[in-house]
DNA sequence: CTGAAAGCGCTTACAG
DNA sequence: CTGAAAGCGCTTACAG
């Protein structure tokens, strides 16, 4: 089925030129002669000739790939942002390689993270070892970041995100607000976290320990947070909650409405993230977008700027969004 | 920062032996002494010596790549899939490459089935040319599949997942059971179709036009089915409708939802796929839960097998399985 | 058990 | 404008 390989001495022997020849018409047509030139193009459309990339990379001494390194590919909230990422990875000729941190090994990440391997790293698991990644080959973070690692960082303003938040709801009149934060040690949980509490704190707003429910972005910590919350009295309980992802929101609300609580009327939620499906369901999900797929695409083109020698070193922070849907609305009177 | 790559001559020099010797121990210590072995192991460890992977792949004629060819990465329908293939091509040693088909052009294609390129491919696209695939790049096909492309096939049996829908509908005791298909001319919407016709039939009952929406796997089209849906006089409108996705399902009851219909008491609904949110939406959707996962490992699994020399010509048939939740229920009585 | 040498398929100074 | 030659960094028959 498959034929032997054309390589370029056999295009070379074709048109009667030598294969440095070949290899100036496909990369630099412009110093070979017309007719030589012509005579190559032909011989190449004859055979089907198609450079081996392997050795041409060996000769430039590059890879021509791009790792991007992710927490967990089976977790959809990075479908878009890689989608983002290849798209401007393809026109640019970098082929896209993907690597699950949580699946490969810390000796696997070191070899990602190899010149022969890939000409540059985009990290999107904050988790990582700096050390690890320190030193070798050019890379950015997005999304999350690790914190001992200087980098150029493609990134949100995850406590500004999560005050807009807050905002809202305190505007609506809610005074016992509750937040349901993302997996301990992640540097997205303490900046939204800490941008809950800032903006509680300006608006004069308590928010005791009672008020934090410890999540980890998954549906079931949303689930698990319902439990706790319907635990509570009424009459003490947050009024109103916001989570660091959509995935928990979403868990909060089907649970707390198969105990007959609703949304917003008895508890106003609001999520982080914009994923696709939560506009649909009822109620629509009110919450902080992030623009995944800009995320992809600015980290994809600040790595290509790194690698053309154009590093600029201040991070890139993308605007986020306060979308307003049905899962929000004034406390109930008298709570 | 990056400091010049050590390669195999300067461990070579360092061990006093020859870059032959250093090469046995790294790929078959067996070969040499271990006085040699210990001398070489040292010197490895002493530079940091990795072998350029670009030189090894070009003498091994391999690329140590596998791409998976994937209609579009932003869709999260793809997310835990390409996990489960990650899951098994990294251990073996293979990097997975991700192209997404929408937005590389026809040419990259080519690209992407070149031997120097990748040593094979996963295709998740059954929209692709035949011809540019065949008698190139050793592939398997996934979830869909190219219609003329001799390939190995790791899919489920979609007519009778279709017809697990429609028999579950009926069971209930639905007699008009309408369907939203997938996009016009995708191997799965005429397969799914046409087990849902079957299903209906053989139970003797009505498959009408005006019970069939075009639908194209999006929320969008959801929504658009609603509309029509809720357009037809309420004594002759399905009382039930499978989908052919999740996403469509979902679309479908937050539309109705918002003109006052209750699922399932107005209307049942079983979606198609088993995304993850869909168990916490009210209703939680039932739906036919395909094995995403296990579709990515079982096809990485095979083209590790085609790749060892042991093809194996027959299609791989993962099961499904109805999971029943509370958007499906009896018609009401006078329906 | 080990080394010298050829070669994987390209590209690029260096001459002419 | 074009060719001969070296070399990218490995691996593997082939000798010994």
């Amino acid at each position: 089925m498959r034929h032997i390989r054309t390589k370029i001495s056999d295009v070379a022997r074709l048109a009667g030129v030598s294969t440095a020849t070949v290899s100036r018409v496909l990369s630099n047509p412009a110093m070979v002669s017309a007719d030589t030139r012509a005579a190559v193009q032909s011989a190449v459309a004859a055979t089907g000739y198609r450079p081996n990339m392997a050795a041409r990379n060996l000769r430039h001494r590059r890879t021509g790939g791009i790792v991007a390194l992710v927490p967990d590919l089976a977790n959809p909230f990075f479908s878009k942002i890689l989608s983002g990422i290849a798209s401007v990875l393809g026109p640019a000729g970098y082929n896209l390689l993907i690597a699950d941190t949580r699946t490969s090994g810390a000796e696997r990440l070191l070899d990602y993270a190899e010149p022969s391997r890939a000409d540059g790293l985009i990290v999107l698991d904050g988790s990582l070892p700096a050390e690890a990644l320190r030193g070798r080959v050019p890379l950015v973070e997005a999304c999350e970041w690790v914190p001992d690692l200087a980098a150029p960082r493609v990134r949100i303003d995850n406590a500004s995100a999560a005050g807009l938040a807050v905002a809202h709801l305190a505007d609506l009149g809610h005074r016992r607000i509750g937040h349901v934060s993302g997996p301990a040690g992640n540097v997205l949980t303490q900046a939204r976290l800490a941008g809950t509490a800032a903006a509680l704190a300006a608006r004069g707003l308590p928010f005791p320990q009672t008020a934090i429910h410890d999540g980890d972005f998954s549906l079931e910590a949303g689930q698990r947070a319902a439990a706790l919350w319907l635990a509570q009295p009424a009459d003490h309980r947050p009024t109103a909650l916001t989570f660091a992802s959509d995935a928990m929101a979403c868990g909060f609300i089907g649970a707390v409405q198969r105990h007959g609580i609703r949304v917003p009327q008895d508890v106003s939620v609001v999520g982080f993230d914009d994923i696709e499906l939560i506009a649909h369901i009822t109620p629509a999900l009110t919450t902080i977008r992030q623009p995944h797929a800009a995320l992809g695409r600015v980290a994809a083109q600040r790595l290509l700027a790194v690698l053309a020698g154009q590093p600029g070193a201040e991070d890139t922070i993308l605007p986020v969004e306060l979308v307003i849907r049905s899962s929000t609305a004034a406390p109930a009177p008298g709570r």
